[in-house]
DNA sequence: TCAATAACCGATAAAATATTCGGTATGCCT
DNA sequence: AGGCATACCGAATATTTTATCGGTTATTGA
């Protein structure tokens, strides 16, 4: 008799890309580096609303992910400066970016409606 | 002269989206709804790691946004019972939702192998 | 000498999310 | 009478995520 293991397996492939695209701002960093931010400070000028801090924590994830993949000019040289770019795995994500995007676009006005609704409660 | 409000206006169709698709579980509940699984006891066991309060909470946020509808079939009846279908703002959802899915079990080694990383920092 | 720069990290505080647990409702079945 | 089923809610707690703040590094230029 085969006993199988009770593996977890959570296949589903939702969640998973979720891990990846889920949190505040992955998504919109992911899109300022396709825009051409490729620096951590350019980024961080083009998403004011988020902190620093929680940028260079996402790009760190998504670098952990392999969706990114950094560059430092110069290792030596100070001011030190990074470039982030898309790798290959990165790059297969914009189509679907793009999707959401304008997904989101099309209906913001009910979403913005919607979340407004929420901060009543 | 005209003054114009500093509105944080926010238009990234990325993070607006995200507002809806966010939440651990969000995607994989309007999945199972697209797979005929309309009933909260049914979503509750396709998708047994989430918790069901966790199910029902944002089974309420996915109503508020309009991308899923309620009806009971009978108000007065015990046991009360209602089914969530999509409306028609969530089913402009599902091939954003199966693109997602599909680049999720495409790369479900690495994000895997990834996730598993991170543990153990 | 001191400010400025750029990237980044650590510690902590705060906020958002998720989990756990128990409770409500009521008709049906044994 | 007691248990089951179904949806759902409230509150407390736990966990995760994000924000805030300050510090580090080494060079350039005033």
């Amino acid at each position: 008799m085969y006993t199988r293991k009770i593996e977890e397996d959570l296949d589903c492939g939702l969640y998973l890309a979720m891990k990846v695209l889920g949190g505040k701002w992955k998504c919109c960093i992911l899109d300022a580096i396709h825009r051409g931010m490729t620096r951590p400070s350019e980024i961080a000028k083009y998403i004011r609303e988020a902190s620093q801090r929680v940028i260079e924590m996402q790009l760190a994830e998504l670098l952990q992910f392999g969706v990114v993949e950094k560059t430092v000019e110069n290792e030596l040289a100070y001011p030190k400066k990074s470039d982030y770019r898309l790798t290959a795995l990165g790059e297969s994500l914009l189509p679907i970016l793009s999707q959401i995007d304008g997904w989101g676009l099309r209906h913001a006005d009910v979403i913005k409606e919607r979340m407004s609704e929420q901060e009543v409660n």
